[in-house]
DNA sequence: GTTAGCACTCGGATGTTTCGAGTGCTAACT
DNA sequence: AGTTAGCACTCGAAACATCCGAGTGCTAAC
């Protein structure tokens, strides 16, 4: 890292601090203010930080503001990240408390759990099914030849689908069906079962028996798909924010919503990683996101970590208040789906 | 109604159209390039449809805007709706193909459906669990004390609830549970579930028949949330109107969907009523929607209304088109959540 | 009843001025 | 040598002025 006399360091650190706060390019009055030297000092220094690319200024007359560099700085060397205060966790427990305990639920509910408290936005990926073991598959006669597969996993992530079969099963044949393939599949995680699956078929005994074959046929089509979901809560925290008054600049936050796919590359690249994760303005590879930052944190079940959740917000975020909370909501979250 | 003349209609008729078409204020000349009468005469003729709260004009030297009230006379009076192309219908259809037959999952491709041929919003009412028919209840161990309780209905609907129970209970025992749950409630509605489970824990048998208590008490437990959920896909669509272009109106429409229970709430307003329904600007009586109409349709399973689905677009919508939509959309929803 | 003509209005676009925050540089100070 | 006061300079934002044209209402002629 760039070596930065001990002033440097002080003054970059109020500039973004500053900057933080108001948004507004930082002046070196605003500064001299708050330190005991004067505005002319202040401003070598800032001509100096802004020749090593920490700073910018818009135009002559303007003050200064901080770039990604000096962001990414901040947040690896002068940051003193808060420790999240008692009360506040107890107020992020109790949310939880409020709602039903389905998981989809637990996740949506967390992601507005990070929103509120963070004031951006709050986002959660729903648990890689893979990684997660195997509990339970259950089918249920609809109709005719409609089924309904219900798969759950060990920390109660349910999945169903529905499947239409070719020829018409009885209740008592999808009974045994379940029967074979809970014992089978016991204790095994989802991409194991996938793999197991694939094997079994290829055995001679099995080819032979219609209801296995079925069997393993139905599991395979309960599997085949593998939606992950993003749940994005607190939109309206950004519309808020001055540097999005401007509509192209809103319409820009949208539109990368709009894939969610590449969000959740974004934050897939953090998963095998642990603790806090931070992308600051343009690291995280999306021109639509250039002017926001995203702090995620993984949380598992048992100890494989299944999914990613963190807060998305401007790239002059409050970083000392929200990467406790990112990352204490992970260790919760974790510990709730572990309870299960 | 108002009795107006025939040649006030045409004129009424062309200027809605022409709003709609450019969300400007529409002048006397625009107008009579269509027709073949001076502006001199169409200023007369908007000038009585000025008087009579038709037409509105923002400043004395711009054109003139619609109101509610015309907005409403065009579609009560004026409007001939389309019918749906075949051509539309098609993709319709095939863009349900594409995706799995998760129920949720198809709702929310109902709504992205809605949004991306109406080119507004698209919004989608979770069915209504009460109307469904009972399928078949099941619970899954997961842990110590910890219980998934998966309910089913007919058209494949899942509701799932992890519940803490007080004592161990075994695999066995939940089998039994379950059994003779399923027979007690077979055929009944879920409202009807309800009143059953009841009705038969206070039956003197049951009380001192613990797995009997057991079991009528989880599925107690299982119906007690009943969460009707809101699909809302494509506000970036709104972005890009003219109308919004305004930051505190767009601030205005999302903070309306903060609150989804007001929106159910306005959305359940047609339950009751067949066929499509149209409120328009502040007919809605939501104060943050007074610029948006919305054109709603319920669908059903079986013949039992279970939900509503609809598009949320300006005032200055193209009702002719949009109507159809939601028309077709709402009868092909029901005629697949019937084929389950 | 319709229309041409005309004076009038008003908002949006464009240009001009002013103001002040902030800069860079130089020279004096410690 | 590092710090600071002083000063000329820059540039954007806000305030103000002007212009233009689309559109109106009214009147008088057709």
């Amino acid at each position: 890292m760039e070596n930065l006399s001990d002033r440097s360091r002080v003054i970059l650190e109020a500039v973004i601090e500053d900057y933080i706060r108001t948004a507004e390019p930082v002046g070196s009055r605003s500064i001299s203010r708050k330190h005991t030297l004067s505005p002319a000092t202040i401003r070598n220094v800032m001509s100096d930080l802004e020749e090593m690319g920490f700073l910018l200024s818009p135009h002559t007359s303007a003050g200064r503001i901080p770039t990604d560099k000096a962001f990414r700085f901040y947040v690896d060397s002068l940051l003193t990240v808060r420790t999240i205060e008692k009360e506040q966790q107890d107020q992020i427990l109790s949310q939880y408390k409020l709602h039903g305990r389905d998981v989809a639920e637990i996740l949506k509910e967390t992601s507005r759990i990070l929103s509120s408290f963070s004031h951006y936005m709050g986002v959660v990926v729903t648990p890689r099914f893979n990684a997660t073991v195997f509990r339970h598959m259950e089918f249920v006669k609809l109709g005719g030849r409609t089924i309904l597969a219900i798969l759950v996993a060990i920390n109660g992530v349910v999945q169903n689908k529905i499947i239409e079969t070719d020829e018409v099963i009885s209740p008592e044949e999808l009974v045994r069906m379940s029967n074979y393939l809970n014992e089978l599949l016991e204790g095994l995680t989802i991409a194991e079962v996938r793999n197991r699956i694939l094997l079994e078929m290829e055995d001679e005994k099995v080819r032979y028996d219609t209801m296995l074959a079925r069997a393993l046929n139905l599991s395979a089509q309960t599997l085949d798909e593998n939606g992950t979901e993003v749940f994005i809560e607190g939109q309206f925290n950004i519309l808020e924010l001055p540097e999005f008054a401007d509509v192209t600049r809103m319409k820009d936050v949208f539109h990368a919503f709009e894939e969610k796919n590449q969000l959740v590359t974004l934050l897939d690249r953090c998963i095998q990683s642990e603790g806090v994760h931070i992308f600051i303005g343009a690291e995280n590879y999306l021109s639509r996101m250039e002017k926001m930052s995203v702090i995620t944190a993984p949380y598992m079940t048992g100890n494989k970590t299944v999914g990613i959740l963190g807060v998305i917000g401007p790239t002059r975020m409050g970083y000392d208040r929200v990467i406790p909370i990112v990352d204490y909501t992970a260790k919760l979250l974790s510990k709730l789906l572990d309870a299960e």
